[in-house]
DNA sequence: TAGAAAAGCAATAGTGCCGT
DNA sequence: ACGGCACTATTGCTTTTCTA
């Protein structure tokens, strides 16, 4: 089954959810259910929330019929383009431009924006791409890109209200238009908030975002007939009551983000109706409307967001819809609580489970600490048979068994686990604890053993076959356990080190002890928001204390030439620089720093004066950094 | 007026490219 | 083939606003 398509890969909105990593999942539920080799002519799918349609335009490409819907209009214009409209149509359409290129070519090239038909370059873009006022102007595209997005909306409206162009070729401009006002924002996605400049302050994605915006030839694909919807799921379930599908893929929204007022800018581009927003971001001093959401966003508020009606509304919705399958992804933390789930799908049919191979961790990690949730998976409904309760205790080992490998490839913290009832026993050696140990912890009458080497956990396949004979109710816990001792946080993971190479530094193992080293700065860079702002400097004086400590072992490495000691300045110098509002709160911290810091240049400098007159720029950076601290 | 929802913000894992 | 880096995409967390 080829899912590697430029019709299926291009061309798709940068989005929330988006589906196009989960590809291969949906790929390996259709190959499960082998509904592709049966004998049945016209297969029909149904995507009830298709978002960026990722998986309606696999499903065309298999060569069903499908059935694509969305609530959100722009995602309704892009699925209409490449679900409805065959590729055929790029040869037949726009004969009166002399064919699709030349259409696309002269939007691309207009010239004039009439005063009226400014809107997007006039409040949502700053006046000046290089002096823009970052305070009261919105910026989410530059303004150069504004100005075509409104000159293009204005022309597309323009012809199709001239009978210029045809709906079907009012629909395929539009789309492509919106995936470039999709690409080319100044956001990272979501268009709720957008970068303090472009690019933000790293000056992210610049090429992205500062590229000229041009439309161009998309990649479609024939397939059969199929029809697009753009309507609530719930409602159109209802209405699809006495429909009989194939295959069902229903990929519901599972947290509080909402996509109406995610892509609020996107509806405004395709619906063209300039809804009235101020200016400016502050009027008479107040901040109002920062990213000038517009109001009626309301109207497509999703109930799969909320506790209260996810449950309920999922529920009516799988009772309406008739299909062979069902393919149901969902988030293990989605507001659905995973066992009310199957619940709910058990009485539908045979359940069976497909999950994500690779361990995937979340992004946006606030708190320094690694979580190990979030567990991709699709449940796939069979309902020519009947459901029973052994189809849900294996999809609830797949997911423990997932959880066990997530655990795995991460370190443990023993503190945390002697805190919880572990216990050491020695193994291999006597004289080598390091080496590898076993933990060991009671659960009523089991006894679970871990073997662990440089606080991993090593016996994987034998914890796997030990864990599956524990009751239901121990399983659980022992998870529980196992990630709550591998959920340390990066300050954790940092002293565990710091503590090994001291010890490596008491047996002389300067080599193990040169290793720990170079991953503290990486691990110290994740210290750079500004919660953790003061537990960084507290940090960086346990990792100096630490060098200071153990100086032997640096100085046999020439540690001023080493470019991981480089990497530790450069943070330590941005840590310095940085503006924390507070300043009497830690300038006592980064007198400490450097002195410490001048101490070990002290120490190092001497041994290095003797072998070198000339060094590198490491040492040139070393005086800069000493120059600030004094 | 407190708790919930929405808006706002930006950190950071993952990806893929590029040069060695 | 691999480390470093630029870019992408997504969600966690904070602040503000709404509402019962």
């Amino acid at each position: 089954m080829k899912i590697n398509s430029d019709f299926i890969e291009k061309n798709l909105i940068a989005y929330i959810g988006n589906k196009r990593r989960l590809l291969p999942l949906i790929k390996k539920s259709i190959e499960k259910i082998e509904i592709l080799n049966s004998k049945k002519e016209n297969l029909s799918f149904l995507d009830l929330f298709a978002g960026t349609g990722v998986v309606s335009r696999l499903a065309k490409t298999l060569g069903f019929e499908v059935f694509t819907n969305d609530w959100e209009y722009y995602s309704y214009i892009m699925n209409k383009a490449f679900i409805e409209i065959n590729k055929d149509f790029l040869e037949k359409s726009f004969s009166t431009f002399g064919g699709v290129k030349n259409v696309i070519n002269i939007l691309n090239n207009l010239n004039e924006l009439k005063e009226e038909d400014k809107y997007i370059s006039l409040y949502y873009c700053p006046k000046s791409d290089e002096t823009p006022d970052l305070d009261n102007e919105r910026m989410f595209y530059t303004n150069y890109n504004g100005r075509k997005i409104d000159a293009i909306r204005a022309k597309i409206e323009e012809w199709k209200k001239n009978s210029i162009i045809t709906e079907e070729e009012e629909t395929f401009l539009l789309a492509l238009l919106l995936y470039e006002a999709s690409t080319r924002s100044n956001t990272s996605g979501v268009f709720k908030a957008f970068h303090r400049g472009f690019g933000g302050s790293n000056g992210d994605a610049l090429t992205r975002i500062l590229k000229k915006l041009e439309l161009s030839v998309p990649e479609l694909a024939n397939g059969k007939k199929c029809s697009v919807f753009n309507d609530d799921a719930v409602s159109l379930s209802e209405r699809m009551k006495n429909m009989e599908f194939d295959v069902v893929y229903l990929d519901p929204p599972y947290n509080q983000h909402q996509y109406g007022s995610n892509y609020h800018l996107l509806n405004t581009i395709a619906l063209n109706d300039k809804p009235e927003v101020n200016k400016n971001i502050y009027l008479d001093g107040k901040k109002i409307n920062k990213s000038a959401i517009r109001k009626d966003w309301i109207k497509t508020k999703s109930s799969f967001c909320y506790k209260d009606s996810a449950k309920k509304d999922f529920e009516k919705m799988i009772k309406n819809l008739n299909a062979n399958y069902f393919l149901i992804s969902y988030s293990i933390d989605g507001i659905i609580p995973f066992e009310e789930m199957l619940e709910i799908l058990s009485q539908k049919g045979k359940l069976d489970i497909v999950l994500s191979e690779y361990v995937k961790f979340r992004g946006g990690k606030q708190a320094l600490t690694t979580e190990i949730r979030n567990i991709e998976f699709i449940i796939i409904v069979d309902t020519t048979q009947k459901g029973n309760e052994l189809d849900i205790t294996h999809i609830r080992n797949m997911l423990s068994l997932n959880r066990v490998s997530l655990v795995m490839k991460k370190t443990i913290n023993p503190i945390i686990a002697e805190s919880i009832g572990f216990q050491y026993r020695n193994k291999v050696s006597e004289k080598d604890l390091s080496i590898e140990k076993v933990l060991c912890k009671n659960y009523e009458t089991h006894n679970i053993e871990y073997s662990i080497t440089k606080n991993k956990i090593k016996n994987g396949l034998e914890v796997f076959n030990k864990l599956f004979e524990l009751p239901p109710m121990i399983l659980e816990n022992v998870l529980l356990d196992l990630e709550n001792i591998t959920n340390l946080t990066k300050e954790d993971e940092i002293h565990l080190s710091l503590k090994d190479i001291a010890k490596f530094y008491e047996e002389a193992r300067y080599d193990e002890a040169y290793e720990l080293f170079k991953n503290i700065p990486y691990l110290l860079s994740k210290f750079n928001n500004r919660k953790a702002y003061i537990t960084g400097l507290k940090t960086i004086i346990d990792i100096l204390k630490n060098l200071c400590n153990t100086q032997e072992i640096w100085k046999s490495f020439n540690i001023l030439d080493c470019k991981y000691f480089g990497k530790l300045e450069k943070i330590i110098l941005f840590k310095l620089n940085y503006n924390y509002p507070k300043e009497e709160e830690v300038s006592g911290y980064k007198k400490e720093i450097a002195s410490l810091y001048e101490h070990l240049l002290d120490i190092f400098e001497n041994k290095t004066k003797e072998e070198k007159t000339t060094k590198s720029a490491t040492k040139k950076e070393s005086k800069v950094l000493s120059e600030i601290f004094i």
